[in-house]
DNA sequence: CAAGGTACCTTGCGTTGCAAGGTAGCTGTC
DNA sequence: GACAGCTACCTTGCAACGCAAGGTACCTTG
């Protein structure tokens, strides 16, 4: 179900301020179970930085191992508008599936 | 992005009557490019029957090829309820992360 | 009977999510 | 100063899914 949408979802909280990867899974998988493990973010965060939609910096931290910190480029910023218009539709296209559809019902009217 | 919804989706159109699997394609795809291409349903409701949650039967047609109608078991009308509850826990996590998360940002205020 | 539409299905590929496992730095305790 | 445990990074291998492409067969129309 989260196919694609984890990317999705990085790519919004990056927008708002840097994190590093492991700040980015506690934040998925604590809000509601969108991510299950660290073995997901990794790659991900590749590709993206692969595909120029972050950049990335090492940073020492006050208590533990340095982190890498990731921030969104303006082709992440791009790519999240075009994912934004791609997630409303896709929404409302199950919503109205789900829900709204019992006009299309009437046709079972005549069974 | 659609993986898993589409399964979720034809549960739900055969909720509401019976469907043959080239309508399901025209229903998915005309609705809102939900689906792509016949590759994806056919496989997809023989897993549903493997799993019990459709069952079939085969139709004459008026005009063209026999056909084969799905129908949801019970089995499959619980599946629908199950996947009805994740689907809106995984939207409003998906929405809470892209629109409403602005309290979080206040933590920013300090930076 | 040939052509084209309807309707079914399978194969093979690429992508994604994940569990499992592996490395290394930092902190605290003894 | 060694050891345990946490933090933080990363890779490997597997399974599931979506899809394009290709294949079969029926039915209608000319």
């Amino acid at each position: 179900m989260r196919r694609g949408a984890i990317e999705f979802c990085v790519l919004a909280l990056l927008s708002r301020r840097e994190h590093y990867g492991f700040e980015l899974v506690q934040r998925l998988s604590e809000a509601d179970g969108l991510l299950t493990s660290e073995g997901t973010i990794y790659p991900l965060l590749s590709r993206l930085r692969r595909d120029g939609l972050v950049e990335t910096e090492w940073r020492e931290s006050t208590s533990g191992p340095p982190r890498k910190y990731y921030r969104l480029t303006s082709d992440g910023a791009r790519a999240l508008g075009h994912y934004r218009g791609q997630w409303e539709q896709f929404r409302n296209a199950v919503n109205s599936l789900l829900y709204e559809d019992q006009e299309a019902v009437s046709e079972r009217s005549t069974d």
